[in-house]
DNA sequence: GTCACTTATTGACGGATCGTCATAATAGTT
DNA sequence: AACTATTATGACGATCCGTCAATAAGTGAC
């Protein structure tokens, strides 16, 4: 019957998706290295053979997870775009939502770096990677609209000929890098005399400068759009980091 | 006795120079997942113990080894600072020398992306996350060098009260994430229309036209020098790339 | 309601891997 | 040669991973 397994499908995917809760839980309370196949499995009510029927090696699971972090980044990003003001604006909203989730959810920041190392790569199953590629291909198709919408409203004239989809890609570059490399310190425990915040404001603000996207950064206060964007669009998970930061 | 003790010393220091080179062999040869440290006894002429005496623990031999990296990139980077060029033109060539030394060691560069990982950093020894951030800063402080003296030709004139530290940071950023989306695209088979090459001098093009680094991209053909410095400083290793390439 | 058949679940198991530690060996000292 | 301090050894226990034969649950026919 097709409403069975309609049905059963559902239950399936409801499962996974709980196995991944409990998979994050146990990284945050434990501490990302400490989860094992087996802690997961004593944790939830189901066997090993079940568990695995779910995810092909712990990689794998990794790699879900992964890619569920993109998911609720993806919504995180929509909300972004809501932001009232010019494309460059708008783009930054988008790094705000970025950097936004990596605080809000440092262990699916984690992984979603681990999904880029080769030990993973190399164990993930096919069919997991490639949902991957395609929410990334999600991801960058939100930039890539915003370019492609400044480039019709005559924000960004450079005509060298440069795709949206490079620009969008050196900006995921940049982004990547920092928090990946800010969070690697945090982890580290070095110093950290200069802000994250500022300094991926900064970062920014070179980057789409060097793309000729006006208003130019000494024509328009990005400092000023940065704290409207946490504001008017991110308030409460603004707010919730502050509480937990404390 | 002083002699005897540093002897002991000195085989200490080779004894691991020699381990970290089997390791990193083991990973080039079988696979970056690997390699594990009963293959790595069993490869070399010495036993479990001794080893572990080396290395606290796996990630701590990653760790070694990603420092290790960083000794041969600090080489690189200073031929690369022989370039007979102004100020960004050096720049560029540190670029391609970061490039350049993740095409020639990849497995290295695997290990400086895992030691950005916390399952990694939680796991090695603080002696080794030392050791590690002084290279970071050696390495920085190359950049930083240029940055400053670019200050002091005027080829950097922006008055934002930005730092030469600041200034790298955002570079090496961009650098880094630029090779590790690369590195994990080519490594989940995805398709890659655009040149990395290119896509690199894009996106320092685009960053230090940002910065106001003059010449600006639009005064200089920096795909040329981009060319000269592979000729001019790294024809050698440019040469065994293309080699190992086919 | 029962039987045959398909599909999903279980958890014990083998094979690896990690890191430790009591024991053995080696070097230096007296 | 005897004694001490340092280093090396590899067997061992504890995990951890992933598999698979056995078991249970679900489904449709009669």
């Amino acid at each position: 019957m097709q409403g069975y397994k309609k049905k059963r499908q559902l239950a399936f995917e409801e499962r996974e998706q709980e196995l991944l809760y409990l998979a994050e839980e146990l990284m945050d309370t434990l501490g990302f290295a400490a989860l094992t196949m087996d802690k997961l499995v004593a944790a939830c009510d189901y066997s090993k053979g079940t568990v695995y029927n779910h995810f092909s090696s712990k990689e794998d699971l990794l790699c879900a997870i992964c890619t569920r972090s993109m998911q609720v980044e993806l919504q995180l990003f929509e909300r972004a775009l809501q932001f009232n003001g010019n494309s460059r604006e708008k783009l930054l909203a988008l790094c705000f939502a970025y950097r936004l989730h990596a605080l809000l959810n440092p262990t699916q920041f984690y992984c979603v770096l681990s999904a880029k190392t080769p030990a993973v790569l190399e164990k993930a199953s096919p069919v997991r990677l490639e949902q991957q590629q395609e929410l990334e291909q999600a991801l960058s198709a939100v930039a890539d609209a915003v370019f492609e919408q400044a480039v019709l409203n005559g924000e960004l004239t450079d005509g060298r000929g440069h795709s949206a989809g490079e620009f969008t890609f050196a900006i995921w570059a940049l982004m990547f890098g920092t928090n990946a490399l800010f969070n690697a310190a945090s982890e580290a425990h070095m110093l950290k005399p200069l802000s994250a915040d500022q300094t991926l404001l900064l970062n920014t603000n070179l980057l789409l400068d060097g793309m000729k996207f006006s208003p130019l950064s000494h024509e328009h206060d990005y400092a000023q759009s940065w704290q409207r964007v946490a504001d008017e669009i991110f308030a409460e998970e603004v707010a919730l980091i502050k509480r937990n930061g404390e």
